[in-house]
RNA sequence: CGGGGUGUGGCUCAGCUUGGUAGAGCGCUGCGUUCGGGACGCAGAGGUCGGAGGUUCAAAUCCUCUCACCCCGACCA
């Protein structure tokens, strides 16, 4: 008897949730194009409700969704220095087409800067065409040296957002308020809290002059970068002549800014929530929100549960709630739980003769206290308001994901001032959130990567992390501004 | 790119050392019995063993080359 029980839990959590997307049928590896991914139905369906609520927040912000081309020619991406030289390793390029070599290579876009800067060019002539405030969702493709499903495919799927200014402070503006977006959206849908930060000079994106990030914790200890929001001067401005005539008749150039999320989200959902027995949702995001199992012995008895099942449904439906009335014939109604559960459907509703008697329904949720036999304890509903009911109960249970997130990285933060502590925390297979001084040099945050494997997070948001107060850097010695957050990441 | 590893039905793998013409479990199809936490019986379908070349009477198995994928590192949303 197969058991498609998860039992490699965090010593090797690279396993553990390759595991988990394997089951929960999220997604598979194609290995038609190198680390490409495939993402299956029920996989797509969360992140069209992640893209749909955040498109939501773009428009409220006042952006507009655009499209620019999958090739960017090569003399594009040359034009900006950092940009080229941070991105050509990863280049996937075209060289041929209609049956002939091309004159000039095109890149297939690791990311829009140059292209959509090239455009701003065009479409920007006066301060009052500004602040232009553009987003597209497309496709990328980056040839990383080694790719890991939902984190770091060849080709992924994200927003970027590209922006242009006026003034400094108010590209900056822009790069804090979409953080703000993200952060929101975390908290709010994906119930996964976020540390806010700028990043190092070290980790910043190639051709920004500041990155922010929000960065969360995975169940394992270690960080992901769930997205990030940069500043990006006058660097593509310049690079691409993007120039407006300022209210005194001056030319100026524009400042820039550029911020993205992208399928990496679907990992850090998985990551920060599932369990050993597969996908679990915040029912904001889940593509089902119940599963309704009938429960029959004879014919009579299917007719009379599947018509309670299907009136049962319609009503939920009339709720806002999406809803599956699993009829598969020859299936145990335990194998159908198990179907559900590992597919991250938050409430399970169990319909029988018994309930069809009573009025009532057994409910039960993805996570559920276990009762003395370590079972999942369930509870009866009467059929009376039961939308309503289930309603509740999935606020309950988008609350307690957010909740059980917030308390397990705060159980596993560390304020560290001794190397040996912090060689400690981060020895082998071992990550946590450790907040320690650091002299700020990039040799230094090379130097603790490279023993430790831990890396700078980031300098956080006041609030997010400790409040700015001076000491000495932990692998120096020297003085240090303030804390910074560590942790091996992936 | 460096270091490991793997390619055999849809999936996970055994068989390879010691060559004899392909197996298991799961899944799938049909019928019957089941059905409140992963049911069972019976009957079936499905593979030119990653590719090319070589050795041999005979190759999944031995040799050479090649391709692909996975894992660990460096790199990254």
């Amino acid at each position: 008897m197969a058991q498609d029980k998860i039992t490699t839990r965090a010593e090797d959590y690279s396993q553990w949730y390759q595991d988990v997307i394997a089951r929960a049928e999220l997604a598979e590896a194609a290995g038609v194009v190198r680390g490409c991914m495939v993402i299956r139905p029920h996989g797509y369906a969360i992140w069209e409700k992640l893209q749909a609520d955040l498109d939501k927040r773009f428009k409220a912000t006042g952006h507009k969704n655009a499209c620019f081309p999958l090739l960017i020619p090569m003399s594009f991406l040359q034009k900006e220095a950092e940009h080229v030289e941070g991105f050509a390793p990863e280049l996937a390029v075209v060289t041929q087409a209609g049956g002939k070599e091309l004159e000039e290579p095109y890149a297939i876009r690791p990311t829009s800067e140059t292209i959509i800067g090239h455009y701003f060019s065009k479409w920007i002539d006066s301060h009052r065409d500004l602040p232009m405030l553009i987003n597209q969702w497309a496709n990328v493709m980056r040839w990383e040296m080694r790719t890991r499903i939902f984190l770091r495919t060849g080709e992924f799927l994200w927003q970027e957002g590209h922006t242009a200014h006026a003034t400094h402070s108010e590209a900056q503006e822009e790069v804090a308020r979409m953080l703000e977006v993200y952060r929101d959206c975390l908290h709010d849908v994906m119930a996964v809290p976020v540390i806010r930060g700028i990043k190092t000079a070290n980790e910043r994106f190639a051709g920004a002059v500041e990155t922010r990030t929000i960065e969360a914790m995975m169940q394992d200890g270690k960080a992901l970068q769930c997205g990030t929001s940069h500043d990006l001067g006058q660097n593509f401005g310049k690079a691409f002549n993007v120039m407006f005539q300022n209210a005194e008749g001056q030319r100026e150039y524009v400042w820039q800014t550029s911020w993205g999320v992208s399928t990496r989200l679907i990992g850090a959902l998985i990551m920060a929530h599932s369990d050993d027995d597969g996908l679990v949702l915040p029912p904001k995001l889940a593509p089902i929100h119940v599963a309704i199992v009938p429960i029959y012995r004879k014919d009579e008895e299917r007719a009379a549960v599947f018509a309670a099942a299907d009136k049962i449904a319609a009503d939920l439906r009339e709720d806002g709630l999406t809803v599956e009335v699993d009829k598969r014939e020859g299936m145990s109604p335990g194998a159908k739980y198990f179907h559900w559960e590992q597919r991250g459907v938050p409430i399970r509703l169990e319909l029988g003769p018994r309930d069809l008697e009573s009025q009532a329904v057994m409910s039960k949720m993805r996570i559920a206290d276990l009762d003395e036999k370590g079972r999942a304890k369930k509870e009866i509903l009467p059929w009376q308001d039961l939308g309503l009911a289930v309603g509740k109960r999935l606020d309950t249970f988008q609350k307690f994901l957010f909740d059980r997130a917030l308390a397990h990285r705060k159980a596993n933060e560390h304020f560290v001032d001794s190397w040996s502590d912090f060689t400690d925390l981060f020895g082998e297979g071992k990550s946590s959130f450790v907040w320690a001084h650091w002299d700020g040099t990039t040799e230094t945050e090379l130097a603790i990567k490279e023993e430790t494997k831990a890396t700078i997070r980031c300098l956080p948001y006041p609030g997010d992390g400790p409040d700015p107060e001076p000491g000495i850097c932990i692998k120096t010695g020297k003085p240090s501004a303030r804390r910074v957050l560590f942790a091996k990441n992936y």
